[in-house]
DNA sequence: TTTAATTACGCAAACGTTCCCATGCAGTTG
DNA sequence: CAACTGCATGGGAACGTTTGCGTAATTAAA
């Protein structure tokens, strides 16, 4: 379709052969400066780039990173995918960015897709729907240097990067207990998710430590992640229905908390004299809401910043990485009118 | 790295050469179908996956396509993202995303990263710095299709896909002008954006039809279309600094809008009573803000699902596509306490 | 029975690049 | 002057796949 100018051409047009030009591109020790310099030359003037898809076949890096998440449409993800950019940018990557929908199947396809591509390394964050994770055991154990962030694994030994959620819903917690609510409710992503797991701990150790007991029922499972808001409006309803109403809840992700005030908009429960709300959201605007939202801010410009670093770190690494570690990131609570 | 299952082992395994198993594979007539049916079970058995890279080095379709937009944290392209993959999955495409940031070396950068990476085609909404277009004039030239979305060109005769800019913004206006506002302003992004040209035509169209000057002062132009807030910052504090303040603005694209407010809320103005405002915007969530805001929403979704549809067509034709046109899409607009 | 057609498969080139292994030549050493 | 060294370069295989062409075996037609 596209005849992009090879190497070959310029050999030829050059009356050199194609193995002296690519070393010559390539800046060997072995080719003499004069025709070194003839070649770069010939090929700036014509304007020659190598055939990434060439070099791909014949296993080379081919310098770009592979980014898997559940949603882009979704302000932690989006500014987390800035900061990986801004790193990889720099350190001349490419980065190509996938969805998987909270899908294991898409999931699994796009990772595939990525690593046939021969990315060279992969950014991932977890769908909700993944419990098995041969398709990333598998490539991981090929070589394939990956990374996770924000929703993790721990049955694959590498770098990760999360933020202090146990901490953040802690904090988030405390404040509501400490501001006199009693009944907080907590409602939370997909039940397999590492965040999950972590918040709902936060939450727990918050309650236990304050003297009021853990109510099962005040915890509400939301398995698409607020990507349906039928599901955080029968979630709320739920809570509502209780004997017990909850005078506050602790929502567990950034689509969880706007389309819960949506929901108490909708359903008229008044916030926060009803119901308060603190809750995990990255939205560069939270002030401008009705009532201005009491936010735990993740830091998810620098969360793909230190991702894309690591990985980057594992892609250059002479010798195999086999001491990984996992970044715990600081949270900002940041109390307005909502709780 | 990763050795992957290749047509060599199938062919090893059944003794048979590399040829006879790729002609399986693909179900080439020449080939018994008990070989077929051999060659087809032992693939699936063992899991086998053609290399996309050999297949693209061979110069056939790898079923991928590229797009680029200026910023993916923004919810207008988050949405046509998500309507361009609906598309695209169904059809067995993949889709890599990346991004301008608004950037004219980027865009350029980007786009000759995914043309070497032979996607099979492109889905392109323009930074606000393009002015030149030779980039993508090039891959056009040689074949690559290529259809553009929102932002778009004449310099180069494609399908286009965009709202209706034009009525939209002439709406908007309209409707300011029928609420009994005048002095209207118009926050909008680049100069030399499509959208910009059509959003403030639109503009005009409705002042002059409605008896008021057009005042150039009135306009302010955002070359960041938004990214910056300090920018409508300085938009704002410009008009209310006019002997004449406006007592009501449009506003042109989603990061203006959400920042536009932020920013009467920081100058402490009151919307509406000192400024209404209506503006573009895809945020799912307009009646959470304080006030509730007038938004016009152009139907992302869709524009993704159109703008896909068409460029695959492009790339699945058999003979050249000469006839192209350009659909335009309606608009919303939904009127809230903002306006 | 000979010849032609058909079927089912293999060989090898090609895509653009890298890289190991020559090869030729000048200069140096003994 | 033979043997070696170092240098600059070329030849060609390899990466995984497709595909044009060739060909053996079988079958059908003459």
């Amino acid at each position: 379709m596209y005849e992009a100018i090879t190497i070959k051409d310029i050999g030829k047009a050059l009356g050199l052969s194609t193995s002296t030009v690519s070393r010559a591109l390539r800046g060997s020790y072995e080719i003499s400066s004069e025709t070194k310099k003839l070649v770069l030359e010939y090929a700036e003037k014509i304007n020659y780039r190598p055939n990434p898809v060439a070099l791909s076949l014949k296993g080379r890096r081919n310098c770009s990173i592979g980014v898997i998440v559940s949603e882009i449409a979704n302000n932690f993800f989006s500014q987390a995918i800035n900061g990986i950019e801004s790193i990889a940018y720099n350190r001349g990557y490419h980065i190509i960015i996938s969805q998987s929908h909270e899908s294991y199947e898409r999931e699994v396809v796009n990772i595939h897709h990525l690593a046939s591509r021969s990315v060279d390394g992969l950014l991932v964050s977890l769908s909700s729907e993944t419990k098995d994770l041969s398709h990333l055991i598998n490539l991981h154990e090929k070589g394939l240097p990956i990374v996770f962030f924000d929703r993790v694994t721990n049955e694959i030994n590498t770098y990760k990067v999360i933020a202090d959620n146990q901490k953040a819903s802690y904090d988030a917690t405390t404040h509501l207990i400490n501001k006199g609510y009693k009944k907080i409710a907590h409602i939370t992503s997909a039940v397999n998710l590492s965040i999950t797991k972590e918040r709902l701990e936060g939450y727990k150790n918050a309650l236990t430590e304050n003297g009021i007991a853990y109510n099962e029922k005040y915890v509400q499972y939301c398995n698409h992640g607020g990507m349906m808001t039928e599901e955080i409006e029968e979630a709320l309803k739920s809570l509502m229905a209780q004997k017990q109403k909850p005078d506050a809840v602790v929502t567990a992700s950034d689509r969880i908390t706007t389309c819960l005030l949506s929901a108490t908009k909708k359903l008229k429960i008044k916030v926060p004299e009803q119901l308060a709300i603190v809750g995990f959201t990255n939205t560069n605007i939270p002030e401008l809401f009705n009532p201005p939202i009491t936010t735990i801010r993740q830091p998810a410009f620098e969360m793909g910043q230190v991702a894309t670093e690591l990985l980057i770190k594992i892609i250059e690494s002479k010798r195999p990485v086999t001491e990984f570690e996992t970044k715990v990131l600081d949270t900002e609570l940041t109390v307005r009118e909502s709780a």
